[in-house]
DNA sequence: ACGGGTAAGCT
DNA sequence: AGCTTACC
């Protein structure tokens, strides 16, 4: 019986005479097949369409006289010059390791036929073994040119050894997967960033879309890089070139790009978009970093690109901005302008590039990924790797993912609520890899231990960088601090991944009993806090997870005195537990769980919670809400009034902006789908199908829609009043008034528990006849007791 | 192809 | 009750 693995072993890579050679070049003979080369000229024919796309060009003179001359299909791989490249090239064109180990348990073999394959056996590697009985199944060839003792130890604890130029504009490649020394990367955002680009080239279309090609041609980059590329530069590019009957060859040797259906998850949402595979380069879209570094930041409202580039600062004072609809009249009547428009595009891009690819680069290093595959996959599948590559290297069995379920989490309490201050925040650092390290936490299916392993490595890796990025910014040397500062982060990502891919349901190595060990084992550390501090006098506020705010005792004032606080009660933790000084702020406002405002010792208020902050609803109410709090740190009531009144007339007078009172939310479906779902009683109506179905738009999963609430009066249901933001107009508003009034109110009601039931219906109303007096009203900083009052709780007390 | 639990608001 | 958003 042949094996998925055995397949590959028999496409051996490994050639000639000592089989250690590995690949030097190859040659392509047609779509499905190309010849390899070693170094000694030995040549073998490799079928498989998917291996090619995992080729990377390299030094061409190392296949001088072994490819016949003058083809121009001919290209070339890096692999025999280092293990690495060669692991590379196997674990890729094992096109998917995951089905061909589901698909080697499928032929379980034993007694129950359900056993799995539990080891091979070492001293024969061409056997494996079930719980029970033997053998049965050719596993691997044997191993001894295969998986030589290349990885692990080399190659992925070597990178700190490699002074890696982290110069954005000209990036040392040579351990990256990358086949050529020098990294040449071209950023362009859209057509027009084309078009600046190809400034004095420009011409008719046809040209124009000719010259671009033969440009790619000859910069050669290695990576290519845009904002929203996948989605719109390349398909555009190929669209048109298909029009005029051009060649869309920007791949090396002049190769079409190979598309396939892709999908990307950012946390809940998952956005489905065609990738382009360029033979021999790797392309990165910017759009999908942006929203990897939102989902931990939670930052941005908008993942444009010129959103993006104000956010982060890069965008220039300077930089020429043109509305989308002018874009066809600047042509014709004002090259100039778009071209400096474009070419800010591009800055921008790069910029934006600079910032956040560094990380994916040095992951690439460490990973048997791609450039392009690192920054595309999520973050179980690097850690897998890792352990995978190691069992390999090891020619151990692999085990199957277990069912079950994690139980546990963090532990969240709030003891104080209400107006509150001085604040200190405390929190134990990187609380479940430590627990992992000091607590020994492995999965119970990883028989070699390798797990713990992994995470040790990258812990002493991580210092070793960060040890590194300091030494270099001593020594004045910004450019290499910053190098290792970015590749100290990258391992920070893995090494936080690891309790997240314990309790992953498809991981090959989770355990949820470990992972609830880890959380359990958290939950006990941040009691033992709680305890610690109010031992210390310290009132407690609020736990979550890892983190700890409260208030000092009274003669704690100076900052000095609280970081002496802090370390005193750190000391009291278990080995390898330490709790970091986070910070110290004015007041604070303790409002639910997670949900809380702090107030700097610079009058800076960070407002943190889904009740307070979230994107879902109107900017007017967010706004609103988080100006109130300003007020309440303040006590201000009379502001506070004033605050309302404002928003009450800005809403009745047609005064706000049409950005403040729009909502944005993403489509899941299509609207066909919708339809049905909706006939057959599956789901109930919702607003944002039905504007679409009424504006005839052409809808797909992941489409955001942005509308609001037109008309008067709250008399039918509001989903047959939502218009597209696109509708509305300056002269004649139509936004719903009595909608967006409700909507105030209930925003409001936030500010309930601070205030007697009969002060707060006159600080929010609407009653013109008596004018308003902050006078006898008074502010409830402790709004414990305003909670609706449960007899039940008393038994507990 | 795929990290987790906890918690609040909205429909 | 189920979905979305946010915190860690």
């Amino acid at each position: 019986m042949e094996s998925i693995i055995g397949d590959i072993v028999n496409n051996d890579l490994l050639f000639g005479k000592d089989k250690e050679q590995g690949i030097v070049g190859a040659y392509q003979l047609s779509d499905t097949q190309i010849r390899v080369f070693n170094r000694n000229g030995d040549s073998v024919t490799h079928h498989d369409d998917t291996f090619f796309p995992y080729f990377f060009l390299s030094d061409s003179s190392l296949l001088d006289g072994f490819v016949p001359e003058g083809d121009e299909k001919f290209w070339l791989v890096k692999l025999g010059g280092s293990n690495y490249y060669q692991y590379l090239a196997i674990f890729k064109s094992w096109r998917n390791y995951r089905g061909a180990l589901d698909s080697l348990n499928n032929r379980r073999f034993g007694e129950s036929a359900d056993q799995g394959i539990q080891s091979p056996a070492i001293e024969n590697s061409s056997h494996i073994y079930n719980k029970g009985d033997a053998v049965t199944q050719y596993f691997l060839q044997s191993g001894k040119t295969l998986f030589k003792g290349m990885i692990f130890d080399d190659l992925y604890r070597m990178q700190l050894d490699i002074e890696t130029n982290y110069n954005p504009e000209k990036r040392d490649g040579a351990s990256n997967g990358i086949g050529s020394d020098e990294i040449i990367i071209v950023s362009f955002c859209d057509n027009r960033g084309w078009e600046a680009v190809l400034h004095s080239k420009m011409g008719s279309e046809r040209e124009l879309l000719k010259a671009a090609v033969a440009l790619i041609g000859e910069k050669d980059p290695d990576v290519i890089e845009g904002h929203n590329i996948f989605s719109f530069d390349l398909p555009y590019l190929q669209r048109r070139c298909e029009k005029y009957g051009i060649p869309f060859s920007i791949g090396r040797n002049n190769l079409p790009p190979k598309t396939y259906p892709s999908s990307i998850r950012f946390a809940e949402r998952s956005i489905d978009y065609t990738f382009y595979d360029i033979p021999g380069r790797h392309v990165i879209d910017t759009l999908f970093l942006v929203q990897s570094y939102d989902i931990s930041k939670r930052s941005m409202q908008s993942y444009g690109l010129k959103a993006v580039a104000k956010h982060f600062g890069f965008a220039s004072p300077d930089r020429t901005y043109v509305d989308y609809k002018d874009i066809a009249a600047l042509w014709e009547n004002n090259h100039a302008k778009l071209l400096a428009y474009a070419l800010d595009d591009v800055r921008e891009t790069r910029a934006l590039s600079s910032l956040l690819s560094a990380s994916n680069f040095y992951l690439s290093q460490m990973l048997p990924y791609t450039y392009a595959m690192t920054a595309r996959i999520g973050q179980a599948a690097k850690i897998e790797v890792l352990l995978v590559r190691e069992y390999l290297r090891l020619k151990h069995s692999i085990p199957r993912p277990t069912a079950g379920q994690q139980h546990s989490g963090g532990y969240t309490e709030v003891f104080l609520k209400g107006i509150l201050g001085p604040i200190v925040y405390a929190d134990v650092e990187s609380l479940y890899p430590s627990i992992m390290l000091s607590y020994d936490i492995c999965p119970k299916s990883d028989e070699l231990k390798v797990f713990p392993g992994v995470l040790n490595d990258l812990k002493e890796l991580r210092f070793k960088a960060k040890d590194r990025s300091l030494k270099e910014k001593e020594c004045g040397n910004k450019s290499l601090a910053d190098n290792f500062d970015a590749m100290q982060s990258s391992f920070k990502i893995v090494i936080n991944a690891m309790y997240g891919y314990l309790g992953f349901s498809g991981g090959i190595f989770n355990d949820f009993a470990e992972a609830d060990r880890v959380t359990s084992t958290g939950q006990s550390i941040a009691k033992k806090m709680i305890v610690e501090f109010e031992a210390r006098g310290c009132r407690v506020i609020e736990v979550d997870t890892d983190g700890i705010l409260f208030i000092p005792p009274p003669e704690v004032i100076r900052e000095t005195d609280e970081r002496l606080l802090v370390s005193e009660v750190s000391a009291l933790m278990p080995e390898g537990i330490k709790i970091g000084f986070d910070g110290r702020y004015r007041k604070m406002i303790s409002y639910m769980k997670k949900n809380y405002a702090l107030l700097s010792y610079e009058n800076v208020m960070i407002l943190k919670g889904s009740s307070l902050t979230s994107r879902s609803g109107e900017k007017f109410g967010r706004d609103f809400v988080r100006r109130g709090f300003e007020k309440l740190l303040s006590e201000d009531i009379e502001g506070l009034h004033n605050l309302f009144t404002e928003y009450r007339n800005k809403i009745l007078n047609h005064e706000l902006d049409v950005t403040e009172f729009t909502k944005t939310e993403s489509l899941k479906s299509t609207v066909e789908q919708y339809a049905e779902d909706v006939k057959s009683g599956k789901r109930s109506k919702a607003i944002t199908y039905e504007i679409a179905i009424k504006n005839g738009l052409r809808v797909t999963k992941g489409d955001r829609i942005t509308y609001y609430i037109s008309g008067t009066g709250a008399g039918s249901a509001s989903y047959e009043k939502g218009k597209l933001s696109t509708e509305w107009k300056k002269e004649k508003p139509d936004e719903n008034t009595h909608f967006y009034l409700k909507r105030l109110d209930e925003h409001c009601q936030k500010f309930l528990p601070f205030f007697k039931p009969q002060d707060f219906s006159m600080l929010f109303s609407d009653d013109t006849l008596f004018s308003f007096s902050a006078e006898g009203i008074e502010l409830i900083r402790d709004i414990r007791h305003t909670e609706s009052y449960n007899p039940g709780s008393d038994l507990a007390l």
